[in-house]
DNA sequence: AAGGAATGCAACCGCAGCGGA
DNA sequence: TTCCGCTGCGGTTGCATTCCT
């Protein structure tokens, strides 16, 4: 059973749209709106498959696109979020208003990747570049702060639920050194989004006065002043009685309670 | 000025996931 | 539960432009 071909390929335009194909997609989706993209250039009248049509409106003829060049801003939240979530071009573009996946994308390979070597810094891993690779990609993605994780990888190989935090990297290597490593050789670290757990924010802290607001996850990957920011609108923790609520928490405007699959964000 | 190399970016391709039948 | 169509995503390609010799 064969897949059938998204549209009759010797009834259709290829390659760069004119002007008249993009005023005709316009006109169209005007009027009636995005969707059905495989019905629509036949309405339209273009001779082009759906998902061209829909490629070309995205990333070119949609209104609130922001042409011109990255700003420096840009450029190092592109990078956090990259470090963060890998080539998932389309979440990235969803913190990036006016930004489109692939000219992201685009812009990664030509220039940030360059930028990150001139740093030292491998793109792909966002180590230095002399520093060993000895992990590879997680997908699975805990905003947990239980004591559970080897429980869980003794439980689940598949579901990997990393505790959270700065001691990340000693949960690495314990994790790396241990006899579940060499039984799960593909087991993959590399993407992890783990804002603090309160255990720890409440060591790091336990000097300072807990009545003040605890930066949240956002400020602490710089992006202060954003709409994820949780700081001044809405306190995680509010005493030490209210441990509860961390464990639903608000990571890139996506409330979480405990265990973050990054398909479960939502695109902007 | 010419032409080859490097770069940038729009567009294509194939696959995965989702939802309806 | 399975099948199938549609949409969206990420990787890749190819062409136009710019840079360099």
């Amino acid at each position: 059973m064969g897949r059938s071909p998204c549209c009759e390929k010797a009834h259709t335009n290829k390659g760069a749209w004119t002007k008249e194909e993009d005023e005709r997609l316009i006109a169209y989706i005007r009027t009636h709106g995005e969707g059905c993209w495989r019905s629509l250039p036949k309405a339209a009248g273009l001779l082009r498959c759906g998902k061209s049509c829909r490629l070309r409106w995205i990333n070119y003829l949609r209104p609130d696109l922001k042409r011109g060049n990255f700003t420096e801003e840009e450029d190092e939240l592109i990078i956090k979020l990259h470090s963060l979530l890998g080539n998932k071009w389309s979440l990235i573009a969803g913190r990036l208003p006016g930004r489109t996946d692939n000219e992201i994308k685009n812009y990664w390979n030509t220039h940030i990747r360059r930028k990150l070597l001139s740093r030292g810094i491998d793109p792909t891993t966002h180590r230095p570049v002399n520093e060993p690779r000895t992990t590879q990609k997680v997908t699975t993605i805990s905003f947990a702060a239980g004591d559970h994780k080897t429980k869980d990888i003794e439980e689940d190989h598949k579901m990997i639920n990393v505790k959270a935090e700065s001691g990340l990297s000693q949960l690495e290597d314990e994790i790396s050194s241990s006899p579940f490593r060499e039984q799960c050789p593909d087991l993959n670290l590399e993407l992890r989004i783990s804002p603090p757990s309160w255990q720890n924010y409440q060591q790091s802290h336990r000097d300072q006065d807990l009545r003040q607001s605890p930066r949240c996850f956002a400020c602490s990957l710089g992006i202060e002043n954003s709409k994820d920011c949780n700081c001044s609108k809405n306190n995680i923790i509010n005493n030490n009685n209210n441990l509860g609520n961390i464990a639903s928490y608000n990571f890139l405007g996506l409330k979480s309670n405990g265990v973050l699959d990054y398909r479960t964000l939502e695109t902007k």
